[in-house]
DNA sequence: CGTATTTGACCCGCGC
DNA sequence: GCGCGGGTCAAATACG
């Protein structure tokens, strides 16, 4: 876990002005495959952990070995909702136990791209909004302003697979 | 009319 | 086995 300050230059509403970041490398096979491929985030749920409660591992695929690339972060932002540049549609929502408010599941609705993300709300401070995002998109985004996959790029930079 | 959201049902893993 | 918590499906609904 490492800390980045990170300004946005738009100056929108959804600009943090500070962000903290989460990461994990999955380069144990063998935690893969003693869980049939499903929690791949062991250090970031537990960095969750100390603001959230649990996470749950999501059902994998137990034949294949697949990377799975999962970036969790947070920020501070009034707005539920970052426009990271990307098309998501909503499929569900859930409430999360000792927190007040629900979590938000997403998906990418571009045509074969099965990126998820999940977006919740701090119960303890209201500023903060913890969103994760699981896979890499297999399409250029459509939008034109890029701060987010610029902020992207700099994590997936600074923590290298 | 096509697409996105809402929301209860459903599924699954896990602990008791 | 059953209940619980978390994640997903899908039918109904909303919206442009």
């Amino acid at each position: 876990m490492e800390n980045y300050s990170i300004v946005f230059s738009d100056g929108s509403s959804a600009s943090p002005s500070s962000l903290t970041m989460a990461n994990h490398h999955h380069q144990q096979r063998s935690y893969l495959q003693s869980n049939n491929g499903v929690n791949t985030c062991k250090n970031m749920d537990a960095s969750i952990d100390k603001n959230e409660g649990e996470v749950a591992g999501k059902k994998g695929d137990k034949k294949e070995v697949m990377k799975k690339h999962k970036y969790a972060f947070q920020t501070r932002s009034h707005v539920d909702i970052l426009d990271d540049g990307y098309r998501w549609r909503k499929y569900g929502q859930k409430t999360v136990k000792n927190s007040k408010f629900p979590r938000s599941y997403y998906r990418c609705t571009h045509k074969e791209c099965n990126v998820k993300k999940q977006v919740q709300r701090s119960s303890k401070d209201d500023e903060i909004v913890v969103t994760t995002y699981e896979g890499i998109h297999t399409h250029p985004v459509e939008k034109l302003f890029e701060n987010f996959e610029h902020i992207l790029k700099q994590i997936q930079t600074y923590n290298p697979l």
